[in-house]
DNA sequence: GAATAACCGGAGCAGAGACTCCGTTTGCCC
DNA sequence: GGGCAAACGGAGTCTCTGCTCCGGTTATTC
């Protein structure tokens, strides 16, 4: 089904690619495509030929990211203590996203709810669930946190933190020890609304 | 100074407004112009000969929002328990972020640092500032959190908030529950990062 | 009820950005 | 190295939106 590329071909989707990952998370999904064609020394219709939409470029772009993330999920359940893991994969996560403006942008579209990007987020939510039961079952962290507490929680600390970053850098540090802070057992106060169903969370992807 | 205004301008300028208000709260600050002016019935010469800019349009409604949210801070600032005023006060103040996506938009823009603006967010900070001493004098909230966190833990729950709403309403409420636990006295760890200073806050309401 | 200044509406202008189209170039196969 | 399909580049098109401009309307004053 897939021709094999010409070399030419192959060596500028990689360029592409690169470029709109640096762009994207530097300056947002709002980055006009010329620069990204620019930034990757290749005409715009060289990327339109590519990716038929600039959508498209972006979702290629996010499923790295999610790829990543999905590693650092892995990474986390390899450890030897649970709620370290948890907390690691945390803090690696939001640093991750605070770096990543266009990543940060895209859960306002519904970029998360097409094919092959939807998938990813559920093997990482698989992930992260395994994550939090273990780190529950040793007594790590509140024991009415749910899978998809976590995204949620990341997301947050991401978009309040991208606005600080150029003036006050890591001062998502401080906001992720205060969430973390409060996934402690010791702390955990009866939630005021039931945890996001699987209904909720696939709809949301489907957003806007 | 001001001269005063003809009786179908004041009443069209008040209709101007509310249409603003409502406008950038449900579609956000990218929304048309022309969107703004059709529900207000009136011409876009009409919005553009009182405000210059769409930007300074803007700038009214945060005004209005801003008025809202030290209303709120006084309030809470006149409850018999400093705890409960402040959680009151995050949970107010969450609701009305998450039901206004213009206001937050306007954090990832430079109408925070504007005229008229800057002096009220210091107001409000000022008055959070005393219910954070208070509820930390009687033993209820943890004894380094500071001012300028609580703007930034509201909108971290606002934001993350916002993209779950029309699928899952109230999810914001479970974020804000855990980041209550958080501010609990008997659940501070040592946080990895030293609080925003006010040169930092300055410089981020200039931001982008 | 006329004179006048303030005000109104919305067609039109200008800039930006996504996407197309086609003449030119380039890698690939024999 | 010649033939050719694949790939390239970027000027041009189309649409969207902030903002201007001016002929017409309305409130106000005497």
């Amino acid at each position: 089904m897939t021709t094999v590329l010409r070399a030419d071909a192959q060596r500028n989707l990689v360029r592409v690619l690169d470029a709109a990952r640096e762009v994207f998370a530097e300056h947002g999904i709002e980055a006009p495509v010329t620069e990204i064609a620019d930034r990757a020394g290749v005409g715009v219709g060289t990327i339109f030929r590519r990716f038929p939409t600039k959508d498209d470029l972006l979702v290629a772009v996010v499923q790295q990211r999610n790829a990543m993330m999905i590693a650092a999920a892995d990474d986390a359940l390899a450890q030897r203590d649970p709620g370290a893991g948890l907390r690691r994969f945390m803090e690696v996560g939001a640093e991750a996203y605070i770096h990543d403006r266009g990543f940060c942008d895209a859960t306002d579209t519904n970029v998360f709810g097409r094919e092959g990007v939807r998938e990813q987020l559920e093997e990482l939510v698989g992930k992260v669930g395994e994550l939090v039961a273990r780190a529950q079952a040793a007594g790590q962290v509140r024991a009415d946190l749910r899978a998809l507490d976590v995204p949620v929680l990341l997301m947050a600390v991401a978009k309040s933190g991208l606005a600080l970053e150029d003036a006050a850098p890591g001062a998502w540090r401080r906001t992720l020890g205060i969430v973390l802070d409060g996934l402690r057992p010791e702390c955990a106060r009866r939630l005021p609304r039931r945890p996001l169903s699987r209904r909720e969370f696939g709809a949301t992807l489907d957003g806007r």
